[in-house]
DNA sequence: CGTTTGTTTGATATTCTTCAAGGAATGTGG
DNA sequence: CCACATTCCTTGAAGAATATCAAACAAACG
């Protein structure tokens, strides 16, 4: 009895249908009975603290995970031993995409925070995507949408400078949390320096000097990973337009 | 009469029945009868004129496209209005796939050289794919590695210097042809110098250096488009092993 | 055959990395 | 609560890699 009142409760916390994340997620458009059927095959709510993996490169692929709260860390290691950062992950968003193609990840994936994620074991969603035309759609949509994303982030890296770079993902990071219903321009960062560099395909000393000419510049105001945006349009003028102008800035 | 026979000539040319290429393209795995349907919904067999563009970033995303013979490069157009390369795509390969979350192209798909491509019409594909468990399952893989291979190629760019990327790329191209029964060893390439440094982030001055520095080190003989890969474990070390060591190579 | 497009080479400039070292923040065990 | 260790961050100076500029050359095209 007392299982099945805490089970109970437990299970309402699990469910996409009491999500405040579903219309970021994977329930997008769908309708109550089709989300519970969701529900019916979300399997574990992981809790990650600080550190903890939650798969690493290599790795048999069995599920996708929908991070719930907290944020998560994707990255692949070179043959050198080093870590290349391959993406941040938020609340709403999906991992393991990477994965299907091999059933093995490709990519290791740590918690930078206290984290939980949903479990999403492949082989059902696989089932379910074929009887509902919503969720199949939705997680082709999610898929396309992190081609898109990956592709936009290949033009970042090969045609912006250092300061574009950060001005691109400090915007992305605002936009982000913006839809969360968090503040865009004031949050803090999950991740260190060195990670966001190593994102962007820079020195974690880079990173350093151009969070202090943003800051001599009056555009962000940065304490440690606090952080506020003070002149988002000079950031987006930065990002949306092409090289040749961070000398101004700088 | 005529129309008759000559419309079912062309479409035996169209099935993917006898398509040499279909081990490598969305039918992998499909039955007889599964293949028979998704010859169904193939609609246009359009043949392209070496610059003609299949879509334009912006274009309404109606299919996906298959090349059937010859290559495209994908490219987006920056706000500064030079462009960035986002892809080469040969024969057996899907593109579109970045479409589907807006139904909006975000990049333009032009033909390198004349180019046959399948149109698979994406609203049908969905239906299908909903019916043939292995045909979304596919579907779900191959945007599985376009994800996959698209991360492998951030890494590329945010930790490779200009030697491994060039490395890198012509391994892959190599692999590429090699898997479609063509030399992996000699091969032309459709696209221009300027191309392929654009895709890898290097100036076209930059591109010719290296192939130059290539060619003195013994790796390959480039005369114009056609390559031969004379060294490919050196090409291979140099692809596989991290930075430092291209000083020594050059 | 002239025009356009693409390729090569050299010289110079710029951006970013690397190296080195000090300082701040965070966490841990006494 | 403090001392110590560890990790993270910052700053400066020097060096390396690649872009840019300029110009000649080659190839492809109509």
């Amino acid at each position: 009895m007392f299982d099945r009142v805490d089970s109970s409760v437990t299970r309402q916390q699990q469910t996409c249908t009491g999500c405040s994340l579903s219309q970021l997620c994977l329930p997008v458009s769908l309708d109550d009975a089709d989300i519970g059927m969701l529900d019916g095959i979300v399997q574990h709510q992981p809790v990650l603290q600080r550190g903890a993996h939650l798969y690493q490169e290599g790795n048999a692929f069995r599920a996708l995970y929908a991070v719930r709260a907290g944020s998560l860390k994707t990255y692949t290691t070179t043959e050198s031993g080093d870590q290349q950062v391959t993406g941040f992950h938020l609340p709403g968003e999906l991992v393991g995409l990477n994965a299907i193609n091999r059933w093995t990840h490709p990519c290791s994936a740590v918690s930078l925070e206290t984290t939980s994620v949903c479990e999403l074991p492949f082989e059902q969603l696989e089932h379910l995507a074929a009887d509902i035309p919503g969720l199949q759609r939705q997680l082709l949509r999610l898929m396309s949408r992190e081609i898109a994303d990956d592709q936009d982030m290949l033009l970042t890296m090969a045609r912006r400078n250092a300061d574009e770079r950060l001005a691109i993902l400090l915007l992305s990071l605002s936009e982000r949390f913006g839809q969360r219903g968090l503040s865009a321009t004031r949050f803090r960062l999950s991740m260190a320096r060195g990670d966001l560099g190593n994102y962007l395909g820079l020195a974690p000393e880079t990173m350093s000097r151009i969070f202090r000419r943003f800051q001599d510049q009056g555009w962000i105001r940065a304490e440690g990973r606090e952080v506020e945006l003070l002149a988002v349009d000079a950031l987006e003028s930065l990002a949306g337009r092409s090289a040749s102008d961070s000398q101004k800035a700088g």
